[in-house]
DNA sequence: TTTAGAATGATTGTCGACAATGCATGTGCT
DNA sequence: AGCACATGCATTGTCGACAATCATTCTAAA
């Protein structure tokens, strides 16, 4: 169901294993946003030196979890109506580009897989309907497929190791689900098509607008909260 | 002449010292494309400990100068038509957008500001024709006021940390110069008008052309060369 | 002779301790 | 009372050494 991700590698060193722990309690809020991160504390709450724990937090700076100030300490990002707004249109554009060069670049058998990655989810859905795990997986599994399709190594790196987990926090933290679920299938089924038919163009376009579409959604929720 | 860089900081510790040596000597090609990285070599070189050095090696790697493997070592990354091709598709459409989002938030100043280093630029010009050095420090201070006059933070990261020196590197291991420098300062002033114009489209479009023009003249350059 | 495997060497990953810096509390002066 | 400064503490940055892993070379068997 899940695709495995390009810089996941399997958990090689003890760091990247604390870093994918500390990845997954940042982005579910188990780590509190905005709290300050104490390196020793961390070290003894996963048994282990500091010296991989800030090989961790360099990558966790990397994909924006945390901020760093030198001598001063890191600290959890936080999340703002404005960092969304300039992460989502980051997306639009990069995602959208993603779709116009993997209508050029995707070869048949990957669209073959794609297209059968999204019978499976409608399949799913009415079953799971109003479960927002798993619309959000296939969501971003859908995705992924789309930007690993693009071939554009730095693109790629951009999009699935540096701003997805910031994408996820937000997600995850404000409630990505209502109505707007069922339409994001039939979005993504439109997108597939445009890929499939190698129309860049309108790829792009409707990329575009989905992405836009999901940042109102998101947006409205952090209203609503009054951050 | 030059502006600062936001994330160039001082070298406040020893690990930012190095990692701007090594920058600077990868960019410059004094350390060769492709080789391979000895952390106990480089650590005697800048005379180090391995601490800062790995700290610097892991930036170096954020900003694809250098590839890891885990357990087996670091190599220079090597320049390639493909890679070439890559980066600047997505040099394309990153800057494109900062163009159009510079439209919309770059407060007059800084666009008088921008407007003048452009006189400075074309009163130079005459005098140091061919020395393409001062030439490429002019386009990227250019480049650079208008990517952070974008005001989104996650953009300004990733174009003037990520994928800032590795355009150096290819430019100054490649050789911009040649006729093409007297136009690419007409282009900035097109470039220019349309964002104090508040014309974001037309900024974004003027941009996206004058990228892509650079990048069919390094892309010429490299098969000249033959790699 | 070729290939599989083991030993060797070097390199990377990790650790614990020390030094340097920043932050907070407390003190003295205006 | 308020502010500037000094002192103490905690945290970060750096160091040298050890352990684990990988690449290479040498050996031995087919």
């Amino acid at each position: 169901m899940s695709v495995q991700h390009p810089s996941v590698r399997f958990p090689i060193t003890a760091a990247d294993r604390v870093l994918q722990e500390i990845q997954r309690a940042i982005v579910e809020g188990e780590i509190a946003a905005g709290s300050k991160i104490s390196e020793p504390e961390l070290a003894r709450r996963f048994d282990l030196s500091r010296a991989p724990l800030r090989e961790a937090l360099a990558r966790l700076e990397r994909c924006h979890l945390i901020e760093r100030i030198p001598n001063a300490g890191a600290r959890v990002v936080k999340l703002s109506t404005q960092g969304l707004l300039s992460l989502y249109q980051l997306r639009e554009t990069l995602e959208g580009l993603a779709c116009r060069l993997a209508a050029e670049h995707m070869p048949e058998h990957e669209i073959a897989e794609l297209r059968h990655l999204l019978d499976q989810h409608l399949s799913t859905q009415r079953v799971r309907e109003g479960e927002s795990y798993y619309q959000e997986a296939g969501d971003l599994d859908f995705h992924y497929r789309v930007i690993l399709g693009s071939k554009n190594d730095y693109l790629i790196n951009i999009l699935c190791d540096e701003l997805y987990y910031l994408v996820r926090m937000y997600r995850v933290q404000l409630g990505m689900n209502g109505p707007r679920v069922s339409r994001a299938f039939d979005e993504h089924k439109a997108i597939l098509n445009a890929i499939a038919n190698r129309d860049g163009e309108l790829a792009d376009l409707l990329m575009r607008r989905h992405i836009a579409a999901s940042r109102r959604n998101i947006e409205k929720q952090l209203e609503q909260m009054g951050t």
